[in-house]
DNA sequence: CGCCCCGTTGACAAATATCAATATTTGTGG
DNA sequence: CCACAAATATTGATATTTGTCAACGGGGCG
């Protein structure tokens, strides 16, 4: 007997035993239904945190499958300015390019120490012709990707600093939280800080911080230290102006076909509940 | 013989003569190489200036194809200010949703005469189960349009509003340009209010008429009544302040495999020099 | 123990929004 | 072709939000 609850943890590499299966590319092979990608795999990659998975212009043939750790995609400006496009969380499809020669528009920064499983082009083309169903789930994962950079356009375009990042805050707690339905968090560490916050809101490190302090006083949510604690839940998702649409996206894709789904709006509130 | 030149123009309903085949899911089909969806089609669906495909929060099932005309995405706030999160041009494939049972998070609307040609879930399931090509063409659309997005997030978060409005401009025209190779416009004609713009940048429609103004004072570009005009290119490609990299989302998506195929850089300066 | 990254705070500057009035263009009907 | 209405663009004065710069504090980690 090798270990008993933090297997998931330390074997990134056991495909059976893999925490990023609760979704992305592999979600489906929970049905039992279809192959796991497993034989399609290549070879694994362990980064420390703030190492590159790949910078931006890079070229390479495949995609990652974050199993561990958070990422950021971001863009850098030339006076070194950042904006971060989205966090990368366990089950994540790292790198998909429409063509093998097209080079990425974003770097992949890893925020804490992340392995990922690495599947070749070639593989993931012959993958699909034995399993077209993998391709449509990559067609939703990259669609659900969309879906929540639409979310942000609209955050940054048209909301005001402090819904920004009582959005962002809400977000990231409710992703990451639906990754263990049924595990209750009342507090989350998160590998950010408060430049990094910025970063993602189009906000400055600066303002962030003058947000957070407000939003503390008002006992809505607290971050200090990568630690967040939501005090409030239902005055957060008032401050944060969530489209109720818009919240599909941020819970895990389920596999098209059998079952009830509960709507958002529960799973929002359960999620929220939860952490008071 | 019934037609010559206009044929594409006023006959959507033909897949052998339709215009979107350049791109989009269809342009498989140029390669001869795979069966057309036209067998899968279903209806057409044609809208006049200002309709509304769906709005947000509906559900339907299947995805339409966008044939003739320009579309906007976009999402709405409570206090009316809209968010526009994308421009949908003829070959665009819109409303495609994970699973059949998911609410779309935003609204879709003609922003000129469109039609479309709708393709049922069930039978797109069928079309990629026939040929999981199609499958990965979906998953590269998906992928393209986000890159869009993550230019767009770019922009809006760390670009002062002159970078902007030029970058989306470029964007339009480039795009628009790149469905018609080898064809040279100097003036584009395009369905934007400097509202629309402003929606779509994160700004006002007057800080948008104050920044439109500056740029054709400065000799860079004339935006006036839907007729845009480049007047130096090269230095609009400046004021942009594009990153290189974020290019390829702007042109078409090419089938992989064969053919060599020029970066996006000489393909930049060949579309705006073309408009000198 | 001490360093360094991160967070905190204040004064001030810059960018953009808001409000309101007026001008121009487009499209429509006669 | 003209007149008119509606939509869109233009401009100025002022308000608000957010950024910038600079200094200091505090906590974790070697």
């Amino acid at each position: 007997m090798t270990s008993s609850i933090k297997r998931s943890i330390s074997i990134p590499v056991d495909c059976d035993a893999c925490a990023a299966r609760v979704d992305g590319l592999c979600a489906l092979y929970r049905a039992n239904v279809l192959p796991l990608p497993a034989r399609f795999r290549a070879a694994d990659k362990r980064l420390k945190a703030g190492e590159d998975v790949f910078g931006a212009g890079e070229t390479f043939d495949g995609i990652y499958n974050l199993v561990e750790g958070w990422v950021a995609l971001y863009t850098l400006l030339d006076d070194g300015r950042r904006q971060i496009l989205h966090f990368g969380l366990p089950g994540a499809v790292i790198g998909f390019q429409p063509d093998s020669r097209a080079t990425t528009t974003y770097g992949v920064q890893a925020l804490m120490d992340a392995t990922f499983c690495f599947i070749p082009r070639d593989n993931l083309v012959r993958l699909v012709r034995e399993c077209p169903e993998i391709a449509m789930r990559l067609a939703s994962l990259m669609s659900r990707d969309r879906s929540l950079s639409f979310g942000h356009l609209t955050s940054i375009g048209r909301h005001s600093a402090r819904e920004r990042v009582s959005q962002l805050l809400l977000e990231l707690f409710i992703r990451y939280r639906s990754q263990w339905p049924g595990h209750l968090i009342e507090e989350l560490r998160m590998p950010l800080t408060q430049e990094l916050i910025g970063d993602a809101t189009g906000l400055t490190g600066v303002h962030v911080n003058r947000v957070l302090r407000e939003l503390k006083r008002d006992g809505i949510v607290e971050f200090q230290y990568r630690r967040l604690r939501i005090l409030d839940p239902d005055k957060l998702v008032q401050v944060a102006k969530i489209d109720p649409h818009l919240l599909a996206p941020w819970v895990r894709t389920q596999e098209d076909g059998d079952g009830t789904r509960a709507g958002p709006h529960p799973q929002l509130v359960r999620a929220t509940r939860a952490a008071a």
